[in-house]
DNA sequence: CACCACGAGCTAACAGTGTTAGCCTGGCTC
DNA sequence: GAGCCAGGCTAACACTGTTAGCTCGTGGTG
């Protein structure tokens, strides 16, 4: 990868317009709340109690339940973004075509996914399940999240094939679809060694 | 593959406690308004209306929205495994080790599926996303269902991944994730590709 | 200083949700 | 015929997101 890629891949994510400060803290208020007890937890006023006001007050900072949402999601694909660039940045010279090199890359970008997802669970259900409002969220983001699996693939096809697979592993796993007591590593190993 | 074996994979889907004929409309009903509006647009009220009675009195036959769920999960279970074991039957001789055999026997199975999620996109939804509760299932449906990715690729572990990758490209082809005017079916032929 | 506007809280209310309690009625059985 | 009970009903409760309309304090302006 050249200088500049590199700088590109650990480029800052795209930002939305910002917040202002209440609105911050409201989102952290249901923030708490996702991580706390899961999405199902947080209500208008659940929310507004944690802020010490009532639901109908929230309604004077942002537009509704949804954009409340669309927060979260923004925030879970930037968080999940730093962690994936973070991890290409780290794996150093990634224009190597040996294919050892690119077996450990995918190994790594793996494992940084797994870790990440179940680490923040609910974060991850949110923000990567259901149909996504591209137009509420920051141009761009979306984008920028995925690019480390081309960066590592090396191919906008086979990196949206390894997308879909670690996606497909993350949430199998985070639901708990697995047959109890299966050996999901191995797995999750299956599927480095499948796209190595 | 053996005879019996082969007869196995056609074997009938575990089946539950037989239901009620009541309990049978009203799951149907749920099923109508699921294909036609989506998961959010049933509710006890909706669901009641359709048969022409009152909310209360789905209670007389069914403990709850869960059951309803359960009872739809369980269908939409027995649907996809039907579909991809049909698949697997037709797909003859199952034992052949011969690598371009192998690879045709995992487009196949991956085309099934994708037609089957696509074509019953409320109910794969349901199905295969959110926590399983396995105590309201019947026993052995869940994986009577997977049975095909293992008949496929031979090796429990790579069933796991291969059906973990196919979910992920279902999910997210259904979800709409893909960036608008990629070409997803490469994305599934790519996957088809690292598994073979 | 007086005034006014506006930001940001409040209560009351509405329609919708799943669910429970309790009533009623028609048909089957003894 | 008497009684039981399956299967409907209404009323109600506690929740949900959301709107309308009021109030109060603060900052800027004539």
């Amino acid at each position: 990868m050249t200088d500049s890629a590199a700088r590109a891949s650990r480029d800052e994510p795209p930002q939305g317009p910002p917040a202002t400060a209440r609105v911050q803290q409201i989102v952290a208020a249901a923030r708490v709340l996702l991580e706390e007890h899961g999405w199902e937890a947080i209500s208008m006023r659940t929310v507004a109690d944690r802020l010490g006001i009532r639901a109908p007050s929230l309604y004077k900072h942002i537009a509704g339940k949804e954009e409340l949402q669309a927060a979260l999601v923004a925030d879970g694909l930037r968080e999940m973004g730093a962690a994936l660039h973070g991890c290409v940045a780290d794996a150093g010279v990634l224009d190597s075509s040996d294919a050892a090199d690119r077996a450990a890359r995918v190994r790594a970008l793996l494992g940084t996914y797994r870790r990440h997802a179940l680490a923040n669970g609910a974060m991850y259900r949110l923000a990567t399940s259901g149909p996504l409002r591209r137009e509420v969220l920051p141009d761009g983001l979306e984008e920028w999240a995925g690019r480390p699996f081309w960066l590592v693939t090396g191919d906008p096809i086979r990196a949206q094939a390894l997308w879909a697979a670690t996606h497909g592993l993350a949430v199998l796993e985070l639901d708990g679809r697995f047959p109890p007591g299966s050996p999901v590593d191995k797995a999750w190993a299956a599927t480095a060694w499948a796209f190595a």
